[in-house]
Parts: C-alpha cells; sequence; structure tokens
DNA sequence: CGGAACTTTGACACATATCAAAGTGTGTGG
DNA sequence: CCACACACTTTGATATGTGTCAAAGTTCCG
C-alpha cells in the first residue's frame, strides 16, 4: 500500500576512507573545503574553521556518506528515530507533517547548500517526513559522531548550537507571522525568502526556479493552489515579478517587501 | 516612554539558604518536594525523582529564588539575556512576540505548575516578552546552575531535554494545524488544550477560568476578538459548553473534539 | 452612581475558498 | 515525429467565512 521508495546508498565518500591517511594530509584538507564550498554546514565542517591539528585529528573520526534519493523518494519519515543530518548538495527537498486530523501539510523546503533534519535532535525522532522535489543527492552526517566531536571541540558544538536555534527561530518566526497576513504578504514574504537564501548560497537572488509546485507552495502558506497562482499573476502585472512556468524573476524586491510591510496597524 | 515594570525580589526561598545548612537535612528535602508537589518542574527537581544520596549532594547546588509579579508586569523582555527558567507557582502568563511589521501577536499562554523561558535557551535571549495576566509567584531556576548539576546527573540531563523538545513539539504542532483551520476550529482546540492542561495539573477539566481576554484569546489564535465572542456563544447555544464571561464549562467535551476533527479532507 | 474596560451582537464588506473550465507544457507510445 | 494523455497552471464565476465598523450590553471599580 506504501510504494517503498527506498534510496539507493552511492558507493563514494566525500573524504578518503580511514585506512588511506591517520594523519590529516594537507591534500585531503584542501579536498574537505573544496566539497564543503557552497555547503551551509561548512561552518560545522572542521577544517574549514580554523581549528587546531590535534583538533582536527578528531575531526578525522568523522567519515560523511553520499546518498541519492530520487524524486518523490523520503529520506526519512515522521516517527522514524533521528540518526543523522542530512546536507543537501544537490537538488531540493520538501518537509511536510500529518497532522492530526489527517491533513498533511508542508512545512518547509530545502534547498542545495542547506541542512535537512534538524527537527529530530530534540525528540529523538523526526518530526515530518522529507521528500526528494527532484532527483537529489545529500550527504550524511551521522549525529552521534557529530555530536562526540563536538564534545571535545566547544567551539564546534557552539557552531552547532547557534546554527540550530537560528533554524528554528526562523521557522517559528515565519509560521507566527503566516498567522497575521494576508495572501499577498505571504506569497511576498516566500519569494523574498527564496531569494535570500538562493543569494546565500551564491545563485543569482533575481531569477531562480520553483522546484515546487503551486499546490506545495499554497500548503506551505496556508493558502489554496488558485491563490497562489492568481497572486503571481497580479505580481507580474504590478511589474513586481515576471513568472515563466516555474521561473521567477524578480524585477521590485523592494515592491515586494513593501507588499509585506504594508498596513501594518 | 516605557512603563518599567520592575519586579520586586520577594525575600523568601523556597529551600533552607546555604548558610543555614552545608549538608542536606532531610527536613530540607521533603520541604522541596512538598512546594514542587503541583509543579511540571517535579521531574527535574532532584529529590522528587529517585536519585542517589551522592546525587541529591549535588543537586544542593541549586537554589530557587522566589519572585512576584505584578498583573501585567514583564518577567522578561524579547531580546533581554536568557538567564534563567521560571516556573509559575501561582497566576499566569502570557508571552507576547513583536512581528517584524511592529504588530503583537501572542504566542502562549503559560499557567500555574508550567515552565515558562524555554525559548530562551537555544539562542541565549528570549525571544519574547512574558507578562503576568494576574498577580503572580514564580520560582527563578538559574540555568547555570541547572546545566551545571545536570551535566553532572545524565538522567536529569534526558528529563530536561525531553521536557524541552516536547514544549517546542507541541507549540510547533499548534501553529502548524492553526494555519489550516476555521475559527471554530481553532476555538475548539484551544479550549480542549487549555482543558487537558487543566487537568494534568489537577485542576477540573470540564470548569475553568479564563485568565486572559478575548482578545488576548484572539491573537493567539490569529482571529480577531469578534470570532472569539461569536463563537463562545455559537458552541453555547450548541450545548458544547457554558460561558459566562470569563468561566468557561465544558458540557461536551466529544463534542468539541469532532468540531476540531471533522471535514478533514 | 458613573465611567472605563471588556464583551456581545448586528449589518455589511472583503478576501479567499470553491467549483468549473480552458490553457499550457511534458512525456509516452504509436 | 506526431498525437495523445496526463499533470499542472491559469482564469472566471460564485459562495462563504471572517474582518470591520458600529452600537448596545455587562461587569468591575472608584
Amino acid at each position: 500500500m506504501n510504494n517503498d521508495n527506498t534510496v539507493s546508498i552511492m558507493p563514494g565518500r566525500s573524504r578518503a576512507p580511514a585506512d588511506a591517511a591517520s594523519l590529516p594530509a594537507p591534500g585531503a584538507i584542501a579536498h574537505c573545503r573544496t566539497v564543503c564550498a557552497t555547503c551551509e554546514l561548512r561552518e560545522l565542517c572542521l577544517p574549514c574553521c580554523g581549528l587546531t591539528r590535534a583538533e582536527m585529528e578528531i575531526a578525522e573520526r568523522m567519515v560523511f556518506t553520499r546518498l541519492r534519493v530520487r524524486r518523490g523518494d523520503r529520506l526519512y519519515r515522521a516517527g522514524s528515530r533521528f540518526t543523522s543530518l542530512y546536507a543537501v548538495r544537490n537538488g531540493s527537498f520538501k518537509s511536510m507533517a500529518t497532522l492530526d486530523n489527517g491533513r498533511e501539510q508542508v512545512t518547509g523546503f530545502s534547498m542545495t547548500g542547506e541542512v535537512l533534519g534538524l527537527d529530530g535532535i530534540g525528540p529523538g525522532q523526526h518530526a515530518c517526513d522529507a521528500a526528494a522535489l527532484e532527483d537529489s543527492d545529500v550527504c550524511v552526517i551521522p549525529f552521534g559522531g557529530l555530536q562526540e566531536v563536538a564534545h571535545e571541540i566547544p567551539a564546534l558544538q557552539q557552531h552547532f548550537r547557534k546554527m540550530m536555534s537560528r533554524e528554528i527561530v526562523r521557522q517559528h518566526g515565519m509560521m507566527l507571522q503566516l498567522g497575521s497576513m494576508t495572501a499577498e504578504e505571504r506569497v511576498a514574504m516566500f519569494l523574498l525568502d527564496l531569494s535570500r537564501r538562493f543569494a546565500a548560497r551564491g545563485y543569482s537572488a533575481s531569477e531562480f526556479n520553483l522546484r515546487m509546485k503551486r499546490e506545495e507552495i499554497a500548503s506551505y502558506l496556508g493558502l489554496k493552489l488558485e491563490t497562489i497562482s492568481r497572486t503571481f499573476s497580479r505580481f507580474q502585472e504590478q511589474g513586481l515579478i515576471v513568472v515563466q512556468q516555474k521561473l521567477i524573476r524578480i524585477r521590485n524586491s523592494l515592491g515586494l517587501l513593501q507588499v509585506m510591510g504594508r498596513e501594518a496597524d
């Protein structure tokens, strides 16, 4: 009854395996830096944040596995045990929760360079499903190992905490806002949030492809798909954006910001 | 410009001060147990959860201060440094956040026996204001001391984590739901949530006083005060509840549950 | 008793949902 | 390569829930 989409494990690893070098060779570090360059985890990636030689040796314990997830497959499901974090190396995901009453809701989108699975840290199990919006690659970060390493490197611990709480605050704040926003405000916020996140990862802030369907945006924003479509059209008439199917061009980001902020009573 | 409502510190402490006894006297422990009896923190309160004698001695480091907060005064403000958790011993609070656009929103209510301030743990500063809905007493739990103690007692650490994540999940889930619920569903959920929480603390599940105004309920649920009022009236007509000003009597909790669950598509 | 704060109720407006149909793009099989 | 089916999007007409504005009612407190 459930189309059990299992993900396939890629043989490759992002770093040299343990048997190759017991000491960190300069080359290995360079390699890791390259790999992590476009990754939000670079703050966490040990060789990349000014650690001592001794700390780097500790960091050697961490080995990342690559995982390929096909469009529609799930990286994890709600209720499953939390074991790892996932860095999206390529592709994008949606997180979705099934509410008590059986309704499903999209709770977030994760794009290339972002980290997935933080929701499971506290409770020890995932609160939602994570499904790939397109064929994607992720870097599996076993949480046990991460914690072990972080325990011995306080600076890392702190980085980690900060990243986690920042994410929670962002999500929390967003959901809060939604309650009191009109459809136009929500859509404007959504577009600006995406724009900002693309820019932060080195992509264009003014032109990007939506990886998700109108219906998924609607679910995320607490609206109906027709409303998303109409709002996009209205924004286009107003010269704020240009919409071509999934391609969005932001023409007047200040205007979008004003849409978000107006009628603040 | 800001009516700087400072809270006054009560001289009393819930345990004997440090100079009175350097070793835990049996009486002191008994006293603490009594005090914590109706407190959600009892799971955290060391003498109350089956610790060894050695662990109890560690626990002696924690000293709780009582604080009286008058109606309308703030226990803490958004942006202020997070230093302590607060157990509501008596009274009730609302948490409110000021959104980017200047609008204010109630983000939660805390009643007698619940813990306040968890939102500050991750970021290190509070995300919202906490204002007393009535004259209230809280127990101040310095987080530093708590962490120190928890560090040496793994079981405590775990209890603590669990409590925190449970709260976050509850809040998160609630906010998620709100997005896709009608006014009636929201109000029904609100009433059932309150009922459950009162019951969990030993009060009646079917009859309780609302400590907050209609407007505050409305803000919390993302509605207008008139809608709250109308929905209460409608529920009363349907025989689900009886409303007398702030007093709510739940007549048919199953009916309320059905209101919450219906039209699940 | 009078006034302030809060609540209830009514009439109406407006935003968004719902229902319906046409339009567009995409992939598959002939 | 075309044609078809399918999934998704756009647009229109209408319905409905909730907000807005206004006024009366209630409780509380000086």
